[in-house]
DNA sequence: CGTCCACTGGAATCAAGGGTCT
DNA sequence: AGACCCTTGATTCCAGTGGACG
């Protein structure tokens, strides 16, 4: 690979607009957390007595997202472990469990950030989790630290495994005779003790509650100002710029990632078309673009069957009324399952697709009763063009384009 | 006011596919 | 090689259930 390469063109050309693009990114953490002083000092107060090897309490972090928990986290994480210089008291980590959803995944990330040594990495799969438990307890005592675990997005591990393994977590220190451990969750589900957490573990993970509550317009509006501020050259945002971003963030629940979004996107449309301005109107475009490339992520990401249980709600020719229950859906998806001689599934797995596709967000769908004619889901889809388009076009479907022209009249996809 | 439809929601279970361990 | 282990997607079974209809 030299420089002389594909990417010439891009190389040459400087940004106009755009002087530090990471700036704009979410994942960049600030010198100065703006509006979040009060949640860093009690976040401090707890976790500090982890630098005299004193075991903090657990925390139970609760916020929307975007309000800045994990980034308030992990910027107190960073500071704790400048303080405890020879790391010889403390040991911070953090794992999302979005990402490493799996009991297995959670205590294997987990220990293989304490250990060191290549040799003695513990494998991605094979092992028991008592195994798993048994040999990360021991590793953690061998170190001698307080151990401060930040588990974000707990919630849905939650949903999917129960709490086996935060039990154990929560329950460890019982088992250590040096090191301690104490927890940070962190979830955006303002319900999660009552409705996810058994007793047990309530009390020991919820010892301490920090709320981050969703940011206002003018909190938003600093926030944004503050970045572009070093992210951007000189007067190349129109005033009304920032405003808008944090209008538009700001109505829909105060998210600062998806005003920084907006921002960071809006600027690159404009630079890519070389303008020399950044206006409201691009913010408006990255709006768009943001949408579709969300259901792009999601529709990429589904499986086969779930994308013909899609296709089957869309194509749906019942659905003109603008609604379709689970019943007709199956109908028409054990037709298309055929048609691509894909394994058909039971009606019992179809309605938890169908549900799974309500969670994402692609399809609304709520239970209604027709009294006698019985229980049902109801679903209406409300995808734009682009959407189903891209769903048309995906490879599973290519063949079956073709073959459809025979007796469904309902397929018409119109690639262009 | 009770019935009864057409599913939902939950739990238990299976099979296949990833692997480790002895 | 055979015993085990975890994860994922699917199956099977079954007890609800909201509310229009009779």
């Amino acid at each position: 690979m030299t420089g002389d390469s594909i990417f010439k063109h891009y190389l040459e050309k400087k940004n106009t607009l755009i002087k530090d693009r990471g700036i704009l990114q979410t994942t960049y953490v600030p010198e100065q957390l703006l509006h979040r002083e009060s949640q860093i000092n009690d976040i401090v107060d707890i976790v500090g007595p982890s630098l005299n090897k004193e075991q903090p309490s657990n925390i139970l972090i609760i916020g929307k997202t975007g309000t800045g928990k994990t980034a308030v986290v992990n910027y107190v994480g960073k500071e704790l472990m400048k303080e405890d210089a020879g790391n010889n008291n403390c040991c911070y980590i953090y794992v999302n469990c979005e990402v490493i959803d799996t009991p297995y995944s959670i205590l294997y990330n987990i220990s293989n950030q304490i250990i060191t040594d290549p040799n003695n990495k513990i494998p991605f799969t094979g092992w028991s989790l008592d195994k798993i438990f048994n040999e990360i307890t021991k590793v953690i005592d061998n170190e001698n630290k307080v151990f401060i675990i930040v588990l974000d997005e707990i919630d849905k591990s939650f949903k999917k495994n129960g709490d086996d393994i935060f039990y154990f977590l929560t329950t460890v220190n019982t088992m250590l005779k040096r090191s301690r451990v104490s927890i940070i969750g962190i979830t955006n589900n303002s319900k999660f003790t009552e409705e996810c957490l058994s007793p047990k573990i309530r009390s020991r993970l919820g010892e301490e509650k920090i709320i981050f509550p969703p940011y206002s317009l003018d909190q938003l509006i600093d926030i944004l100002n503050d970045r572009a501020k070093i992210a951007f050259y000189p007067d190349v945002l129109e005033p009304s710029v920032i405003n808008y971003c944090a209008a538009v963030s700001a109505q829909d629940s105060g998210d600062a990632r998806k005003a920084l979004d907006l921002l960071r996107i809006a600027a690159d449309i404009a630079e890519r078309n070389s303008d020399s301005m950044i206006t409201p109107a691009h913010v408006d475009f990255a709006r768009q673009k943001i949408e579709l490339d969300a259901f792009t992520e999601i529709i990429k990401t589904l499986t086969d069957q779930s994308k013909i249980v899609l296709r089957s709600i869309i194509d749906n020719p019942k659905s003109e009324n603008g609604y379709v229950n689970t019943g007709d859906v199956y109908v028409t998806y054990t037709n298309i399952a055929n048609q691509l001689y894909l394994p058909i599934l039971t009606q019992r797995r179809v309605a938890d697709l169908i549900s799974e596709l309500d969670m994402l967000g692609i399809i609304n769908a709520r239970v209604k009763s027709f009294g006698r004619k019985g229980r049902t889901k109801e679903i209406n889809v409300n995808l734009s063009k682009d959407v189903i388009n891209l769903l048309n076009s995906d490879d599973l479907f290519q063949n079956f384009s073709h073959k459809s022209s025979v007796s469904q009249t309902t397929f018409d996809t119109d690639f262009n």
